[in-house]
DNA sequence: TGCCATTTGTTCGTATGTATC
DNA sequence: TGATACATACGAACAAATGGC
């Protein structure tokens, strides 16, 4: 069953054998063989096995549960494009319920780019709130807010959830207006991939964006929003 | 520097650590410290770095290469979406050089979203152009333009590489202005990854384009770009 | 050319932590 | 609570790719 002497790696050579268990006799959903089972199964070590199922997580053929299991996944036709929610449609859409929930606060140093774009010094201090934010019940996106120490006051200590936009408004005159966005396509780690429910195979969104005070014109907030791939799309319209 | 009691997985720790390390004195390209340099600064095990430095590989934020090492993935292109700016222009701008290649050129009855976008009946006959996009010699995008039969004449026969813009501009007299674009994330099917020479396990931006010519305010083309996520990053200015 | 040191990749072994049922 | 299953972490050895000499 495994060839030791072909140039193609054990851990490959498990994940194809595998990949053809699976066609005949598995289904969607269905419990695959435990870690222990296929190790012995192989004749190989257990992180062997190991590498090879995560090689079929990534391909999404196979999905693993902590203290569970592992089991063949679900196809994923989800891509129509009914299925996206749009983001301004979503959430002007009657019914549509968001809701905006605190997951940390914490005074950090600001690095990297945190400074560089709210035109801190390597090393100022920021807050960062990070929340997650729920449509209909499915948590859609997470986001780290950073702000400049010097613009925070002590009503950020009352905010727990809901619109942070509209806290900032009515708590601490501010007026956040975007400046600008950048999006890009990339990977989640192990948390975001967690918080959002979602595979770890399945790519996020990321916008970054800076506000200023609408009437400052202050820099005041740096955020970046990691959104679920498979449920966001991003619109937007030309003038 | 590690904190063994925390909750907080040591190869997060170390992956948090690294990525706050690189942004305080290392560039796009820059070689990065080796594993066994890593090991001895964090005094953790071999494999629980590689975990560490495979979460950023993750995240386009590091990048490896057998047998030479770890280095800091280059920052992605950037190319901000406004009416008027064409992909070429915007990145020729910045002094890359930017190559436009036909891959395919045929007629197909439109269907679901490209009728749709277009308003057309479903089975009405649309031109489809694939056209792949390099910077600097490096696949960036793929690109499927959609026209109306009604628009096409004589002249695309003719197209066969360059800006397609331009092409239009110049021998169909249309001047497409985009009107909307919608912006998502996901994985590239098998060809796709394979004519972007990426790997398969890397998510794709895709931007869906609608334009319109801006003379007769009809729609002439909708089109869906498939960027290298890896590589490139939307930008968006306000105002 | 070939060899060597360095670096990442694979595989084995072992122990312990943590989630699920 | 216990049994099972996946997750994390340590240690050791060898394989394979790279670059310099």
């Amino acid at each position: 069953m495994i060839d030791r002497y072909s140039p193609e790696k054990i851990y490959m050579q498990i994940a194809n054998a595998i990949e053809a268990d699976l066609k005949d006799g598995f289904e969607a959903g269905d419990v695959y063989l435990s870690e222990k089972t296929l190790t012995e199964k192989f004749g190989v070590n257990r992180h062997t096995v190991r590498r090879a199922v995560e090689e079929l997580v990534k391909q999404n053929i196979l999905e693993k549960r902590h203290g569970f299991g592992t089991f063949v996944a679900e196809k994923r036709l989800a891509y129509s494009i009914k299925s996206h929610h749009r983001l301004s449609q979503a959430i002007a859409e009657k019914g549509s319920e968001v809701e905006t929930h605190l997951l940390e606060k914490k005074r950090i140093p600001a690095l990297g780019s945190v400074a560089e774009k709210l035109q801190l010094k390597n090393g100022d201090e920021v807050l960062q709130l990070d929340t997650l934010r729920k449509i209909n019940g499915k948590p859609i996106a997470l986001i780290s807010h950073f702000f400049p120490i010097a613009i925070v006051t002590d009503a950020f200590d009352r905010y727990e959830s809901g619109s942070l936009g509209s806290f900032l408004a009515k708590h601490c005159d501010i007026q956040a207006k975007r400046i600008s966005s950048q999006v890009s396509a990339s990977m989640p780690n192990a948390q975001d991939s967690f918080r959002l429910g979602m595979s770890s195979t399945q790519p996020l969104m990321k916008v970054k964006t800076l506000n200023v005070n609408l009437k400052t014109n202050q820099l005041v907030e740096y955020s970046v929003t990691r959104f679920r791939g498979d449920m966001m799309q991003l619109e937007l319209l030309m003038k």
